[in-house]
DNA sequence: TCGTCAAATATACACTGTATATATATCGAC
DNA sequence: GTCGATATATATACAGTGTATATTTGACGA
């Protein structure tokens, strides 16, 4: 007797309701904790039922990950570049400390959806009105992607919570010989220390890139 | 009858050969290819015996890791910073040419090994005796190690072997419309067009970020 | 009312890391 | 030389993974 007390059932899964139960899972319990049987359950379905709308696991993380890009702050292609290019950069750190386990899958990853092209394009775009050739617009967003890309995965992967700092201090310093490796000793305990602002110090490695490119420097070749 | 004729087995196996058939495997089938039980066969040994001289794969991972990191040059704690963390840095770069899947595991994973810990106290300690604070040495060496981690990953994951850039036009030119992504469109064609030197253009960013740094400037914080 | 067709399911397979229990080879002490 | 003791290799087993294949089910157009 198929009654709509329950959920009246079939029909009812759809590709962004797999991507949205995905991110969820992965957000709150860590990518590894996202197994296709898993993300069945939390969806009411059995595993090979997703398969019905995504080609395999890997299909899932892309369409995942364009999600996640989607949240970039697309730069205005005619806005002053330096500003635009600094806010991608910042929102881009901020969507990958909502969505810790994206960077490294989406920097070892070849993605090309609409998100993600549609950011390409913006970025190259804003760099080419601004002047940049076809190869310094490259270098430059190379450039930029590898700071806010290295800067994020080191930051995230950081053992000890900014909150936490002085508490740790009693745990790891002992594992760090004064002997061994004086300065690696010192430095953390200043580092302890001090206060941690992620965002300063991703701006601080970001403004050195971005003073140091124009227009018409960067690469030699054609 | 136990001969010499073939191993005389037993008591053979130890870390180290275990760490360097682990190496072999990733560096030439892929990391994804590594399991136990293939590292044992390569071995000729049963999976469960590795667990005689690893914790467990992690563990494994981390010693491969370690292994990786003795590669890097190490800075002269007394040499011109500017120089020696050049230098380290391009190392670090062609070490991750020849294990294609070591940054990411690196950058993802806590490691203290002899060689990384040695590798971060010379880094510092290069910095600290040009005049940076410790606050400061640890900014820039984030800087640069961000820059280095995030270039190499891009560049290891870039679809298209340098050597069949003209080759790949064809083939991935069509899948950017146009129209809906003009400047990608066009840096793409660009970019297939032009010669490919990972060399200078990693150099070019990080001589965007040595250029900025000096002693004196970088955190406000003590 | 009946195909038709898409979507959900059931089952199964090869493979993963590793816990547990067992066998065996080597070495120090007598 | 003989005998534990100890370290190391093995055998077996289990829960979990992605997914191929075959089957069932439900909704809709004719």
């Amino acid at each position: 007797m198929p009654s709509s007390t329950q959920s009246d059932k079939r029909r009812t899964l759809t590709t962004s309701k797999i991507i949205e139960a995905a991110l969820s899972i992965a957000n709150t319990q860590g990518i590894e904790a996202l197994s296709m049987r898993k993300l069945a359950a939390a969806l009411n379905v059995t595993a090979m039922s997703i398969y019905n709308h995504v080609a395999n696991k890997e299909d899932l993380l892309s369409l995942m990950l364009d999600n996640v890009v989607s949240d970039f702050e697309l730069p205005d292609e005619d806005g002053p570049w330096k500003e635009m290019l600094r806010r991608r950069a910042h929102s881009m750190r901020q969507t990958f400390l909502r969505h810790p386990w994206a960077p490294t899958l989406l920097i070892s990853t070849i993605t090309n959806g609409a998100h993600t092209m549609r950011d390409a394009n913006a970025t190259l775009g804003c760099l080419i009105n601004a002047g940049f050739s076809y190869a310094a617009a490259d270098w430059a967003r190379n450039a930029i992607d590898s700071h806010t890309f290295g800067y994020t995965m080191q930051e995230l992967n950081f053992p000890v919570e900014p909150t936490e700092y002085r508490a740790a201090a009693d745990h790891y310093l002992p594992e760090i010989s004064k002997n061994d490796y004086p300065y690696l000793h010192g430095a953390t305990k200043a580092l302890i220390n001090g206060d941690y602002d992620g965002v300063t110090q991703f701006d601080f490695g970001l403004g050195l890139i971005l003073s140091g490119l124009a227009p018409d420097q960067a690469p030699d070749q054609r």
